[in-house]
DNA sequence: ATTCCACAGGAAACAGTGGTCC
DNA sequence: GGACCACTGTTTCCTGTGGAAT
């Protein structure tokens, strides 16, 4: 009998490899992707036509799920308007900014600033007032007579930061164009998050939804057909069932008609397939790899914890069914195990409340009459997943 | 009907960091 | 070098809650 390591590699070097270019398999993947999004396509364009007749644009509202291809049908089309414009009579600059992944409004304005070539001394990242950052960044405009499309994804998080801090920075971006004398700013906001306009003051909704597209969820024609055409590309010829991508375009139909979703499962299931050697992409390798996208996402989430949100998710794991106050007790002995200062019961009620938001704890309300109300704390994953995600984390080495 | 428990969760204050500006 | 700013992560304080027990 050979040696199980020979084997692999022996068929693995006669075998063809049935994925041939995985980069395809991401959603972003643009040259030549269609997209199935004609209507929506015309519409948007039709918004930032203004452009091209070298007049002020309106604001634009860009609704969908996530992965229904606005944000990609965005930038295509803003890119193609950058190509035809004239851009010594006429500079037009794309600046791109996922409010998600800034944490403060000021952080979002830098962002931009940079885009726009203002360098750390002309804008610092810390020290200055919002109007201060606000300024300079119209100056910039002003100064270069730009007229600038600035993008906002995921922009209902931006909403939601400016609700928290009582900034008016929405307001002051949706009537920047009275305060620019050359140049202009038009904002183009993209929400997965159809009733966020609800928080918004009625001024800024009047200016910023000026005009209204709506993304609407793909059927499992549509994605069917996008899958086909990212498959014909990516994976060798008849490599994968034709029922492996009719189940791929279902699961992701059955979640908001999410083509990201789609295109994510083919391609897990092809590297699964891959790596069992087979020689074709099966029902089979699509439900295992829908399986491992979820726990992925889990072990992910856990991993990216801080230390004493660790510890919390490790006190109702200890304590499973426990109150609130029984959970801070046995978390408070976990502090002690492993050496670190208690937070207060209100802090560590919070983070239970934002470990139990991202669907990781499940927790429950109970009237124990004469004994109160409290809430009652259960994992909704595996023990071992959680075990399996803090086995790396030294401070929990002794707990774990 | 009233009391009472064990919290939930909002609001505000605070400490600390890391910066700018004049 | 002091006033000012944004921001994070907390603590402190406080009011509200709803049903079992009385």
């Amino acid at each position: 009998m050979s040696d199980p390591v020979d084997q692999i590699i022996d068929s693995a070097k006669d075998g063809k490899s049935i994925l041939k270019d995985r980069s395809i398999l991401h959603f972003t993947h643009i040259p030549n992707t269609i997209f199935h999004r004609d209507a929506e396509q015309k519409k948007v364009t039709q918004s930032l036509l203004p452009i091209l007749k070298h007049s002020k644009p309106s604001n634009l509202l860009v609704y969908g799920k996530p992965g229904t291809g606005k944000t990609l049908v965005v930038k295509k089309i803003i890119s193609k308007i950058q190509e035809r414009v004239d851009q010594s009579k006429f500079p037009t600059k794309l600046i791109y900014t996922n409010a998600k992944n800034e944490s403060t409004t000021t952080g979002l304005l830098i962002s931009a600033g940079r885009q726009l070539g203002l360098d750390e001394k002309e804008l610092p990242m810390t020290g200055l007032a919002t109007g201060e950052v606000f300024k300079r960044l119209l100056d910039r405009i002003d100064k270069n007579s730009l007229n600038m499309i600035f993008v906002i994804d995921e922009i209902d998080y931006l909403a939601q930061l400016i609700t928290k801090t009582h900034k008016d920075t929405m307001y002051q971006l949706t009537r920047a164009n009275e305060r620019l004398k050359h140049g202009s700013l038009a904002l183009v906001g993209i929400s997965n998050d159809l009733k966020f306009k609800e928080i918004l003051d009625a001024r800024v909704i009047s200016s910023l939804s000026e005009e209204e597209v709506v993304f609407t969820n793909y059927n499992v024609d549509q994605l069917t057909k996008i899958l086909n055409e990212r498959v014909g590309e990516a994976f060798a010829p008849d490599s994968v069932e034709e029922s492996a991508l009719g189940l791929c375009a279902a699961m992701a139909a059955k979640v908001h008609g999410d083509a990201r979703r789609a295109i994510d499962l083919i391609r897990v299931a092809g590297e699964i397939a891959e790596r069992e050697q087979a020689d074709k992409v099966t029902t089979e390798h699509v439900r295992a790899a829908s399986q491992k996208i979820e726990e992925n996402k889990e072990e992910t989430a856990l991993k990216s914890y801080p230390l004493h949100e660790k510890l919390v998710v490790m006190a109702v794991m200890k304590a499973p069914g426990a109150s609130t106050g029984e959970v801070y007790a046995a978390y408070k002995d976990l502090c002690k195990a492993t050496a670190q200062d208690p937070l207060s019961q209100r802090r560590v009620t919070q983070m239970l409340n934002e470990v139990e938001v991202s669907g990781l704890v499940d927790g429950r309300i109970v009237h124990q009459g004469m004994h109160g109300r409290t809430k009652k704390y259960r994992l909704t994953i595996p023990t071992e997943t959680v075990r399996r995600a803090f086995k790396d984390d030294l401070s929990l080495e002794d707990v774990i």
